[in-house]
DNA sequence: AGCACGCCGACT
DNA sequence: GTCGGCGTGCTC
């Protein structure tokens, strides 16, 4: 038998499949999903078994066979293997990247080098100075550290010469961290052979004759532990058996967990507001008549979309099916852990990122035992590996975490549609602010639409009030925050209530904006704001490639308060203080949480009311619900507008409603102050009126001008390379190549440097597309990267492709 | 990716 | 004449 194999080489060359011969032991243990390793050239690698099959095309002499068994059972279902197919077709990925990012990282290989000293040299005669590093015959030293440790250079070319004759060096392939390992019994012989073997035995060896009956009614390799309950035996008698030489041991690691017991303790669901109601009906036809369709829920804050999604999941449960929700990275808080914890019990798993790489580990294992019938997580957990999925659900659907932004770089809102219709079950996409693609599909009826309009017991949204800083400024107010901010702070301080203030600051570029009359530079062919580059004292434009040098004074007013804008968490805390010396401010920000649990502690104590203030960014935009949080501020509503990306609208509309939701979601009414230079923007007016469709609507209206999605599909061509010449060449030679084969229809950018033209010395280009029907892109593009890929493995060129970019750069 | 093979310059 | 530089090509 031949086990056809994904090596794990991340080459373009190496992207195929690998032929093997199955050693009789492993025969029945293989089977496509299970990992192996394989002797691959002079060394030792982990590959993927996809296929298992009877003959092969390649030479019998040239086969070798697989040399050891990683898994019991394939950590890959079939489903995801086949999955993992398109994910590589669609992302232009490595079949073996994409079959990784399936699982967890502790299972990923490490590959290291053991020495020791030879077995045919006679530890007596070995020389003193290699004796210090092994202090016996039998030690066993892990080579790079050795020479690592070695020092200087002398004593390293001394311990390479004696490499292979003192010294043996043998290639080990391991796992990320430390596994629960299993010792696998398995024996070579036929059931007929085995027959004879145990009339053979003598007649008081009972026990082992036992173990032999087992295994000729099931030949298949077992874990000892499951043989001696099945036989009753010891390990002596294993011992003894394998010391003839009829059975085999092999060391295999595993992920059954023992802890088989299952309760969880039902809680019962909240009452149902009419609206909920409304839009959890559809949703239970669907899942009731095990029915594909990807619905659309879009509620606003507050308007309960997490009590939708738990009573669907309740139904999904009750048809004995699983389900995957996916929620943001940053959201994943305690609370809205919980809250699943409390409805599901120990039915539920949780994958985020916050966990240790061995908890990680730990909780895909319940998933693939079927401990639990629900994975809650981030990104990664749309790749959770049940068997039965009966509902997806996607929470805040429009959040750009959802798309990974290295290989592969797949969406997992994509992934999510892709395993609804294999297991024929309902996607559900909510959010208040939906992407303007999925909510364009709706429209289309793609994607069934359903909607909240209402808070949950009918608590009003906030009062927003955008206050103008260029007003503010020529009222002589030159701090960061505005006279009505300062007095709402006040007032709540004054009846005790909370506040967040959030400072919307992201990336390190920095735009060019005149404080008198709000005007910011903008590329004049892409409707997108330059970027100030520091080193070359210009304005660029990453889309075209178009630069100016700053102005000094305003374009379009005359006026000389041109900024260039930026400022941090840190800075925001101290003239807060200069202002309110007796405030109490809590801040979050990268600085303050990067230690593990910092966030769950810092929300705490403001839950807690031990801080006036919570001052932060991105982090605390999503999964706040405190009752005493009456007000929300925005510093710098812009700060996002002018990013150099065509969603920048967009996401500011999003995060300023996120934010806003943060305020009176309870008995209190909330109030939110958003504080912008540009306060007629459409995105923010929107805020203010809380009106997603007139948002939509003009927005779709700007990108159908502009060739954006939802209208027009983008793929990104990323080229780079330490010579800068070059760089520019290659990519001007792929433009040209897409120019030639995509079709008239298609527009086609570039080549263009990127936001950030030079990073780690290599130089950065880049060809967009922008198209509507392009059946043969993938194929193309394919091509392109066939073309390249010699000269990408011997020089320092890289080619990148994005088929749905989320960060322009 | 690694690692060996192999074909040209600076040394014993 | 040999050691070793890294360009080229292969890995079932």
């Amino acid at each position: 038998m031949i086990a056809r194999v994904i090596v794990d080489v991340t080459t373009n060359q190496t992207d195929r499949l690998f032929d093997y011969l199955i050693p009789a032991p492993f025969q029945a243990a293989i089977v496509p999903g299970v990992r192996v390793v394989v002797p691959f050239g002079p060394r030792k690698v982990q590959g993927f078994v996809i296929e298992v099959a009877k003959t092969s095309t390649i030479d019998a002499g040239k086969l070798k066979p697989v040399e050891q068994l990683v898994d019991i059972e394939p950590p890959l279902t079939r489903e995801l293997l086949l999955l993992s197919e398109k994910v590589k077709e669609s992302t232009l990925s490595f079949h073996n990247t994409a079959l990784k990012v399936m699982l967890p990282a502790a299972m990923r290989a490490k590959y290291k080098k053991e020495a020791m000293i030879h077995p045919e040299t006679a530890y007596e005669l070995v020389a003193k100075e290699i004796k210090r590093y092994f202090t016996s015959a039998e030690a066993v030293l892990d080579w790079d550290e050795l020479l690592k440790k070695a020092g200087d250079a002398e004593k390293r070319l001394l311990l390479k010469a004696l490499k292979e004759k003192t010294i043996l060096v043998l290639p080990k392939v391991g796992t990320q961290g430390k596994k629960k390992k299993q010792t696998l019994v398995h024996t070579v012989r036929s059931p007929e052979e085995l027959a004879q073997l145990k009339a053979a035995l003598p007649a008081n060896a009972v026990k082992q004759q036992d173990v032999l009956q087992h295994f000729i009614d099931r030949p298949e390799p077992v874990p000892v532990a499951e043989l001696l309950e099945a036989v009753r035996g010891s390990r002596s008698t294993v011992k003894a058996l394998a010391d003839k030489g009829i059975l085999c041991l092999e060391e295999a690691e595993v992920w059954r967990d023992p802890y088989e017991g299952r309760h969880y303790e039902r809680q019962a669901s909240l009452p149902l507001m009419e609206e909920q109601r409304q839009a959890l009906e559809p949703i239970l036809q669907a899942i009731d008549g095990e029915y594909h369709r990807t619905f659309l829920l879009r509620g606003v804050t507050g308007s309960g979309k997490t009590e939708v999604y738990l009573q669907a999941i309740e139904r999904t449960l009750a048809k004995g099916k699983e389900a995957i929700v996916l929620v943001p990275e940053i959201s994943l808080t305690p609370q809205m852990v919980t809250r699943f914890k409390e409805r599901f019990g120990s039915d539920v798993a949780v994958l985020h990122s916050a966990l240790s790489m061995g908890e990680k580990y730990d909780e895909w294992r319940r998933i693939r035992e079927k401990q639990v019938r629900v994975a809650v997580g981030a990104r990664s957990a749309i790749f959770a590996p049940f068997e039965n999925l009966g509902m997806i659900i996607i929470d805040e659907e429009h959040e750009t975490s959802y798309k990974q932004e290295d290989a592969p770089r797949y969406h997992a809102r994509d992934i999510a549609i892709e395993r609804g219709e294999y297991y024929q079950c309902p996607v559900v996409l909510g959010s208040a602010t939906p992407s303007l693609e999925s909510f364009a599909r709706a429209r289309k009826g793609v994607y069934e639409l359903l909607t909240m309009e209402k808070r949950v017991n009918d608590v009003q949204l906030p009062d927003v009030t955008i206050t103008d800083m260029r007003e503010e400024l020529r009222n002589g107010n030159r701090s960061m925050f505005s006279a009505a901010l300062i007095a709402a702070i006040k007032q709540r301080l004054q009846r005790q209530e909370q506040i967040v203030l959030f400072l919307n600051r992201r990336g390190y570029s920095t735009f060019v904006l005149c404080r008198d009359c709000g005007y910011v530079a903008e590329c004049p062919h892409c409707d997108i704001s330059l970027t100030y580059h520091r080193t070359t004292h210009s304005l660029q434009c990453h889309y075209c490639g178009y630069t100016e040098t700053p102005p000094t004074r305003c374009p379009s007013c005359e006026g000389e308060s041109i900024r260039f804008f930026g400022f941090g968490t840190q800075k925001v805390e101290e003239e807060l203080k200069k202002i309110l010396p007796d405030i109490q401010i809590i801040r979050m920000d990268v600085d303050t949480t990067r230690t593990k649990g910092a966030h769950e502690k810092l929300l705490d104590q403001f839950g807690r009311g031990e801080g006036d203030i919570l001052l932060g960014t991105q982090m605390i935009a999503k999964g706040l619900d405190f009752p005493n949080i009456t007000l929300v501020g925005v510093l710098a509503a812009d700060a996002m507008l002018h990013l150099q990306d065509f969603r920048a609208a967009e996401r500011t509309f999003q995060l300023l409603t996120q934010v806003s939701g943060r305020a009176g979601r309870h008995e209190k009414a909330g109030e939110v102050i958003i504080q912008t230079y540009s306060p007629d923007h459409y995105s923010i007016q929107d805020v203010k009126s809380h009106d997603y469709l007139s948002f939509f609507q003009k927005e779709m209206l700007l990108r159908k001008q502009a060739g954006y999605p939802p209208y027009f599909y983008v793929t990104l061509i990323h080229v780079s390379d330490t010579d800068l010449p070059k760089t520019i060449e290659v990519t001007k030679k792929i433009t040209n190549y897409l120019r030639s084969k995509l079709s008239p229809a298609t527009k086609i950018y570039g080549p263009a440097a990127s936001a950030i033209p030079r990073i780690k010395d290599r130089y950065r280009y880049q060809c967009m597309i922008k198209y509507k029907v392009e059946p043969y892109l993938t194929k193309i593009l394919h091509e392109v990267v066939q073309t390249y890929q010699g000269e990408m493995s011997r020089s320092d060129l890289s080619i990148v492709i994005d088929t749905n970019p989320y960060m322009m750069l």
